[in-house]
DNA sequence: CCCGTTTGGTTGTCGCTTCAAGTAACACCT
DNA sequence: AGGTGTTACTTGAAGCGACAACCAAACGGG
C-alpha cells in the first residue's frame, strides 16, 4: 500500500524492527483482556473491570472512593463506571453514600460481601497473571517492560490518572 | 467460589518488581485500544478492528480471505467477523462471495472502495501508531518489546492464530 | 449409498460501553 | 441575593461483541 508521494508529509511507513514490535502489541493487547475475562468471570462472577474496581476500593483508605477518583483509577469514563457499580451495587458487592462534605458527590464503598468477593477471587487471578503474563518473562524483562509501559503511559496517559497506582499506591 | 481456607496452593503474590510490570501493562491495554479507535474513527470512521480486517484483505492474495481465515488473523470469533464483515458490506468496503471449491466456505473480498479507504486511513493510523507506541521507545526497547511479546503469545495464542501475520506475513 | 460427525457460517438475544442529555450542587462575581 | 459557569454524577438510547442455537455442506465409515 505505499501510495505515491504528494501528500501533505510523507508517510514514514514501519520497518522491520518497528513491524515486529508493534504487531505483538496489538496481538497483547487484543488477546490478554479475553483471558482475563474468562478467567475471572468463570470462577467469580466478575469482569476484570469489575474485579479491577473492587479491588481499587480494597485498597483505599475506608474501602471508599469518590466515583470520579475511583474512574480515573480504572481509566474508565463516569457513566461507565456508574452503571458498573449500580450493577455491583445490586449484587450488593458495593454501597453508594453521598458525600457529606460535598453534596454532589458519591462515595463508592466496598461492603464485607464485597471484599469476600475479591479475596476469593485474587488468587485465582493473580494465578492467570503468572502463567500467561509474569512467568514466561525472564527478571530482566519485567525491568523492561517496567520501562516501555513507562514510556508508553507518558503520552497515553499525560495526566498519569491511572498511574496514581504507582506512585502513591499500596 | 474457592471452597475453604488455605487452597491447594499457597498464592504466591506479586513482588515490587512484577507488580511495576504488570500495572503498567493493564494500563496500556486499558488504554491503547481506544486511543487507536477514537483516531481511525474520527478520521476514518472505521474501528480500529475494522481497520484491521481491511489492512489483512488488503495484504491477501487477490484481496480476498476465506472467512475463516480472516477471523484467526484478527482473533475474532466467527459470529463477531460474520457481523463486522456484514456491516462493511452494507457499505461497500467488502463484498462476500461463496467460495467455488467449498460450498460451505465465504470469501471476503476488498472492494476498490474497501482498498481506497484502507489506503486514506493508513497514514494517520501509522502516524497516531509512531507517536504513541514507536517514537517513545528506543531501537532497543523496540526489540525487547518484540521478545517481550513473543514470549507472552506463547501463552496467550498456543496456537499461534495470530502470528501467521509474522511467519509468512507480507 | 446412507447416516453420523465435523466443519463453515449466519442469525438472534443479552449484556456492557459509549454518547448525548439532563439534574443537582458548588463557586465565584457583582 | 442573583446569575453564570463548572463540577459530579445519573439516566436513556444506540451499537458492538459474546454466547448459543441453528442450517448447510463436506467428510468417513459401514
Amino acid at each position: 500500500m505505499e501510495s505515491e508521494a504528494t501528500e501533505t508529509a510523507e508517510t514514514r511507513w514501519l520497518d522491520q524492527t518497528e513491524r515486529d514490535a508493534w504487531l505483538r502489541l496489538v496481538a497483547v493487547v487484543e488477546l490478554l483482556p479475553g483471558v482475563l475475562d474468562a478467567q475471572l468471570r468463570g470462577s467469580a462472577g466478575l469482569t476484570h473491570f469489575e474485579y479491577f474496581v473492587l479491588a481499587m476500593l480494597s485498597e483505599a483508605r475506608e474501602r471508599t472512593l469518590r466515583m470520579t477518583t475511583l474512574a480515573q483509577r480504572t481509566n474508565a469514563t463516569l457513566p461507565r463506571l456508574s452503571h458498573v457499580v449500580r450493577r455491583l451495587e445490586d449484587r450488593g458487592l458495593v454501597e453508594r453514600v453521598p458525600c457529606p462534605e460535598d453534596r454532589r458527590a458519591t462515595n463508592a464503598h466496598l461492603t464485607d460481601a464485597g471484599w469476600d468477593a475479591v479475596v476469593d477471587a485474587a488468587p485465582g487471578h493473580v494465578e492467570t497473571v503468572r502463567t500467561h503474563v509474569l512467568d514466561p518473562l525472564t527478571r530482566e524483562q519485567l525491568s523492561q517492560l517496567r520501562a516501555i509501559g513507562d514510556s508508553l503511559l507518558a503520552t497515553l496517559d499525560p495526566e498519569g490518572r491511572m498511574t496514581a497506582l504507582f506512585d502513591g499506591g499500596a
